[in-house]
DNA sequence: CACCATCGCTGCACTCATTGCAATTTTGCA
DNA sequence: TGCAAAATTGCAATGAGTGCAGCGATGGTG
């Protein structure tokens, strides 16, 4: 057993020809999902678009919508350190807002920045129910995560059962006000299309004031 | 072309029928998930329970999933109906909290009342990731229609918006709220069977504060 | 009552996602 | 160079879901 000392040996070949495959793949996938659609593409297209047998593909994500989600953790990530970095003088909801919207920002919002995968995945979402409940899944999921930590960043002002309803109060109340706003697959793609994106931020923004003022305060 | 006056005729032979079948294919179908679990029943399996062929389950549901919600509908009439019975001096507040916990009280909740499915729902949306992906779908889908209803028995006081934005933070709250009390299929389990409901109704309780008084209210 | 247009049920063939298994190839390291 | 672990692959099988065509039951109609 030696150690590897000194030189930064990065990832080995092995990891980085792994992460070639994969990117690869979602490379394929993306390519194929936005040229014929997510139905008509199957996983042994996809795989042959990146050159690796229809059975390895299932080593790299375990499911076919999986594959349009392989960027969120990331995204999730982003938002969590916005947590961590609260201020003294913050409240919770100010780090949550500003973590929450971090994340429209970068994400289901629109495509500048953004990497391929949102605007056909967004795309997808209008379309494919499988894909929608993957999404919403993934978004309960991140849910609970979010107030895990928030809860974690004010121990003294939050238990666990409030952190988790502060946080689904915002984001319920995103995600629903998002759907009134954007209700077709092609009112969808005007928008990551470069339509016209201000008047729905404000619908949003609307959307947190009644989160953070309460449902009462109409 | 004949008007059938007077007599109150039923629905057809026909209609019953199928009526009877539909009902046939819901037993068989929450018989064997209760039995052997979700993955482990077949639709062959179901079909044959009902004494139809496989290829008949699918022209009364669509998908395996969508069987276990076969109850649902009736129930979202029922939050529905609640929201149009407001009384004069309701605020929206105070209607669309009754509706929810109207769709909590009689189902996600505990036993007793309820049919069949309710129970062996919650178990499989602990553990069939299909299911749950439905059963967020169904949620997203129940939210725009009780916004709906809520802007259009408060015309003057809620817009589109805003109603979205008032249901999501509410049942976002529950929901968060819930996943987090009851994180396991047998911790639901238990409460099926009659565990200690009134913690965990205290805590949905809190959940809902945290709503109707906002975020920020801490 | 006989007749006909629907409607529902069924079997059949087919596509595709997903999984287990066993054989083979690649890579990391001694 | 040589071996053990890890990754890739092909193969076979299962099960969901769909389109199609034939067949019998049902509901009027004359």
């Amino acid at each position: 057993m030696s150690y590897r000392v000194g030189v930064t040996t990065g990832p080995g070949l092995r990891e980085r020809k792994k992460e070639r495959t994969r990117q690869a793949l979602v490379n394929s996938a993306l390519g194929l999902f936005a040229e014929r659609g997510y139905e008509a593409t199957t996983i042994a297209d996809i795989a042959a678009g990146a050159d690796v047998s229809t059975r390895t593909f299932f080593s790299y994500f375990p499911s076919k919508e999986e594959i349009l989600f392989a960027d969120t953790e990331e995204r999730l990530a982003l938002a969590l350190a916005v947590i961590d970095q609260r201020g003294p003088q913050d409240e919770p909801v100010d780090v949550l807002v500003r973590a929450t919207t971090t994340i429209f920002d970068r994400s289901e919002r629109f495509a500048q920045v953004l990497g391929r995968a949102a605007p056909i995945r967004l795309r997808m979402l209008f379309t494919v129910p499988a894909v929608q409940g993957m999404a919403l899944r993934r978004l309960l999921s991140a849910q609970q995560r979010l107030a895990a930590r928030l809860q974690t960043a004010f121990p003294d002002r939050l238990d666990r059962v409030e952190a988790a309803a502060v946080v689904g109060a915002l984001v319920g109340a995103l995600v629903n006000t998002m759907l009134t706003l954007v209700e077709s697959p092609e009112q969808a793609d005007e928008l990551v299309a470069g339509g016209d994106v201000e008047p729905v931020l404000a619908h949003l923004r609307r959307a947190v004031d009644v989160a953070v003022r309460g449902i009462a305060a109409g």
